[in-house]
DNA sequence: ACTGTAGGCCAACGAGTGTTGACTTTCCAG
DNA sequence: CTGGAAAGTCAACACTCGTTGGCCTACAGT
């Protein structure tokens, strides 16, 4: 399959439409979940022919397997004071999302976590990889472990309600208001009662 | 189609066979989803012909909305006092869900939505009709409609995490740490800051 | 110029889907 | 006892899907 010579830059033909397809088939995961997404039309946007995914991607779930390569970017929260965590936070997956929530890979993953077993395993490595560490930083590894589960539920069902479903009463809301309203709500759950 | 004598008691034969499918067709949506979920599946769950679900209920959307009749039972809140709300949400939600999450229409509902625009407005009116109405009689109509995204998006994102992502750091909490840990937040979310 | 190989296309397979229509069985009213 | 509607079965259609293997084309190394 691969040739022993290793090159840093040649190969070049084959890695763009590698590109292509990862680049189509997040889109399609994204906005229509593992199911509703097909080889043929991840193809058709990539421009070339479905046997060609099959052929760099082996099948359609490690298709989906190489979409789910996620970085939060979590910012080290070690310095950041314990009143600004919340809002820190907040802010966080805000800009994140405000941006082009579409093509974000952490809610294509939520999309398809809530039916497809393989996203909802890739979702806990996630939360164990990034966010409980991220936390045990600024709150010591005990009381991470206690709040992370309930400060990643209030974070998530922000996405959930804003993002996928779109309710009206949520999206209705400007990012400031969101902040001014979610922050103290975290802070009331990251602290001892 | 439908004869001219209206019993409320006849049909007898019918109505249990077009119940059996209902049921099957809640389990089956709430364990994989729509897409996921087949007519022949709900019709062998049923012990009946796939056909017979045709003739009951038309397709499969419509089976789908057939399905998507929930009442969240929210109690009256106009009598409860301001510093007890939270706690009663939280503890009304944690009960329904606690039972038997597999067939709650609810988490039905929410599995569906995230890739089913159907479903996603269903979800809206549900909203609209009965969460909205419920947090303005003990808010009072101009405080609820500026609160009432947030709180949904606690709620759900408890039931998400909890119930469909299965997050270990949310799963392995007992329903009483759940309610001290979050009651708290969404009363920071109800508080005027 | 020749050839091997990587990149790409085309046509088809087998399985599973929603859906349909014709046929059989059950059962109650006359 | 006997029609006839209601309840249910059966087999098939038309379609889409993931996946496969054979074939064509460009091009770099010799």
């Amino acid at each position: 399959m691969t040739q022993g010579t290793e090159n840093t830059s040649t190969d070049r033909r084959s890695d763009r439409t590698k590109a292509a397809i990862l680049r189509a088939a997040r889109e399609r995961f994204a906005e229509h979940g593992y199911e509703r997404t097909t080889i043929r039309a991840v193809a058709s946007d990539a421009g070339i022919d479905p046997s060609m995914v099959m052929r760099y991607f082996g099948n359609k779930a490690q298709l989906f397997d190489a979409t789910l390569t996620i970085d939060l970017r979590l910012p080290d929260l070690t310095d950041v004071a314990a009143d600004e965590l919340p809002q820190t936070l907040v802010r966080h997956f805000l800009a994140r999302w405000e941006g082009d929530p579409a093509d974000d890979a952490l809610l294509v993953l939520m999309r398809s976590a809530v039916t497809n077993e393989q996203a909802a395993a890739r979702m806990h490595e996630i939360f164990a990889a990034q966010v409980a560490p991220a936390l045990a930083a600024a709150l010591g590894p005990e009381a991470a472990a206690r709040r992370a589960g309930l400060v990643s539920a209030q974070l998530l069902g922000l996405g959930l309600t804003r993002y996928l479903l779109r309710l009206p009463a949520v999206t209705t809301l400007t990012p400031d208001e969101i902040e001014r309203g979610l922050a103290p709500a975290i802070q009331a759950v990251l602290d001892p009662d």
